[in-house]
DNA sequence: GTCTATAGAAGGATAGAC
DNA sequence: GTCTATCCTTCTATAGAC
């Protein structure tokens, strides 16, 4: 019997991320998530009461599940280039599986801003700002990287990341008219995304310390080709 | 009398725009809108016929604002570098002025893909691949610079300015637990990342040619602190 | 052109039988 | 737990007076 109320309230939440993903919250139909989950639109109400608490069940479990993917970039046994280049092939690939899942939980957030108030609980940007001046201090700098600093570089990263699956309907017919894949575009932009980065990062650490970087250049470029299997 | 047709129907352009921009098509409602203008629920009806009918009106104005701040960075008497501070001076301090516009835009393009044919029927990518090649093929690698390499650098740039708009929700929530400024981080950010990707290309450049790179890497250096005023 | 009134449909939610 | 039937509200859209 427990089994049982297990399953159908399991089908009952699948169909339910199914059908928010892809209409929102606003356009979402209770009725189309009972088809899909092939039961009746009043069991809906029996196991979650109201379309708002379905809602936000989903959404809580999805918005973890794309915040999630942030916390191991912290390992502290990876240098700064393997860091970079280890997040953006596994975050890619994570979002290829999961495209829809960044404009979904940002429109919603947007919509009503109070929803993200429970994972920023989680999120302490001056102790992240600290662990990576002890990581990775003197390739981003020494003391001159600032709370600032932290703050662009991060939210670039992640810009790079996820912004093209938030645009993947735009991306996709721009490909389309130049015959490009789709997936083709992906597998590329994991490893052009992360030699970006780090030459980004290296060249912004030449400019505020020259003398440093005048001696240490060329070391430096070797360093890529290295690390770049 | 067609004056006052003119204000009227403005009044609910304006309203309807406000409206769909803060609730999407999804969650806006005709009677808000009405409010808004001043007026009668029925006369939207009479002079856009349905909500589709005004919602495809207005989203077609805004798609166009936002899509036509991309043209310009083709004007061929600008450096690569001054193109690239240009574009993010100018961008994010439109985003500033129209921070929804971007995800109201992505999104429902996401609800309905065909919305976006009309607008790239605009772009043709490689013209643009061409005409970069042609003004700026020397600093981005010669011959060596491929369509594909075009389209990453190109979404790259985009993302960084796009995305924290898309991302305010989370972002100002972020920024707020450490005491920074909503305004500061667009302000820092305009400059922030036209360095960061100079820097990008550059090295990416030093590294696809590294014979040229070794002799001409100091005099770009000197170039960005020359632009950099 | 602008309003009032209302049609007509859809969606969320509940009552009650089984 | 699951279904049928139905209530009630909300929303788009239209008819018709002025």
């Amino acid at each position: 019997m427990e089994i049982k109320d297990k399953l159908t309230e399991e089908k009952i939440f699948e169909a339910a991320t199914q059908v928010f993903l892809a209409k929102g919250m606003d356009g979402a139909r209770m009725q189309d998530i009972a088809d899909i989950a092939g039961i009746n639109k009043s069991l809906l109400h029996y196991y979650f009461r109201s379309k708002d608490k379905l809602f936000d069940a989903v959404f809580e479990k999805l918005a973890k599940t794309l915040f999630s993917k942030f916390i191991p970039v912290l390992s502290p046994d990876l240098t700064l280039e393997d860091k970079v280049r280890f997040f953006f092939r596994e975050h890619i690939a994570f979002l290829q599986q999961n495209s829809a899942l960044p404009l979904f939980v940002l429109n919603e957030i947007n919509r009503k801003p109070a929803r993200v108030q429970k994972f920023l609980e989680n999120i302490d940007v001056k102790l992240f700002w600290e662990t990576v001046k002890k990581q990775h201090g003197t390739e981003l700098g020494g003391n001159a990287l600032s709370i600032d600093s932290i703050v662009q570089i991060t939210s670039t990263i992640i810009s790079i990341s996820i912004f093209p699956f938030v645009a993947c309907g735009i991306l996709e017919g721009v490909l389309k008219k130049v015959n490009l894949q789709f997936d083709d575009y992906f597998e590329m932009r994991k490893e052009f995304a992360a030699e970006f980065v780090i030459g980004a990062l290296k060249s912004m650490n030449l400019n505020s310390q020259s003398t440093i970087a005048s001696g240490s250049e060329h070391e430096n470029s070797e360093k890529v080709t290295q690390y770049n299997k």
